[in-house]
DNA sequence: GGCATGTGAGACATCAATGACGCAGTTATT
DNA sequence: AATAACTGCGTCATTGATGTCTCACATGCC
């Protein structure tokens, strides 16, 4: 594959998101459009919807593994842990409107990254006893509403920043001091 | 407009709203199907895809302002306002996916009644002071959380039920005590 | 420089959803 | 019972998205 081609794959998949984002249907013309490129190469580089979506997802979740790593979920205090991959995450820039609703649930080793993550927060004492599974749905519903936040409210971001707003609530929600 | 035409029409809100909470795309066909009605008389019923679009927002949108009445917003203790509110919407079986997802944001009028009840929750130290359109989201994505929990969780509707569950995670969420 | 690869533009076929009719048969209403 | 209103079914036109293909041109790579 040319270096050429890689960078227009690149493109494509970076516009898909932001593109898919605001519309989950807009259609493989805009999503070429927003990428520079035509509707054909598109198809060159993708077979078909289905494989772009997937493609998409699957590079997602491969930034979520890296967040969930770059985080230490398994050695860090969970608090910070919780804070940082937060942070992480916000600069991401990831439309989280797509990656949560559309490309279906976090994989599994994202799944049970998280799972780790609020099992030693309840350890520590930090939240209340409760299913992690509960405990993730929770989470990402709040980076949902914490993500599309700032157009609205930026005041509300005062000390810790949006990440810091995040885990506030969050911790807040599953029953910690 | 005959008796039998009326329960056309609201057969069809009906099978809308199931169908499309399941899918958002669905097809007036499928639509029709689900209502034991034929596609032409969702058209005759309702001009355009869009109309009823509109219709069935319209549809929900009352019924959260019947809900804020009844869980009289205005006068009860708050919290208690809170649980009933909750109590009363699950009951309701709406499908919240589209409700909130898809019939874009509450009407003004809903969104009035909200603002109120958590600014009275605030008056009353059930949460730490923020601005209402944050209070409002984070109930709406929590109560969506909640909504599709029995499903894999049913152990976690412990003591008070769903309504319970929700009004403690809000709480919670917002910085109550 | 020359070859292989990638690309844009456009044409084309397909398909599903939408929306509009007409007609024959049913049902509510008076 | 007579009339007006509904409905199901089938037909048709239209539209927008998808996917495929070809051809001329460009661009990366050896």
């Amino acid at each position: 594959m040319r270096a050429d081609a890689e960078r227009s794959t690149a493109r494509i998949l970076e516009a898909a998101e932001t593109v898919l984002a605001d519309d989950p249907n807009a259609s493989l013309e805009r999503i070429g459009d927003a990428a520079g490129v035509a509707r054909a190469t598109v198809h060159r580089r993708f077979a078909s919807r289905q494989a772009l979506l997937k493609a998409l997802s699957e590079r997602l979740n491969d930034r979520y593994l890296a967040v969930i790593e770059q985080a230490k979920v398994e050695t860090a205090p969970p608090v910070l842990a919780l804070h940082r991959a937060s942070e992480i995450v916000f600069d991401l820039k990831i439309s989280h409107r797509f990656s949560i609703t559309l490309a279906s649930a976090p994989g599994r080793e994202v799944q049970d990254g998280l799972d780790l993550l609020f099992t030693r927060l309840q350890e520590a004492g930090a939240i209340a006893p409760a299913s992690p599974s509960w405990c993730r749905r929770v989470y990402l519903a709040l980076m949902g509403e914490v993500y599309l936040l700032p157009d609205e409210a930026p005041e509300l971001v005062e000390a810790g920043g949006r990440a810091g707003l995040l885990v506030k609530t969050v911790l807040g929600a599953l029953g910690g001091r």
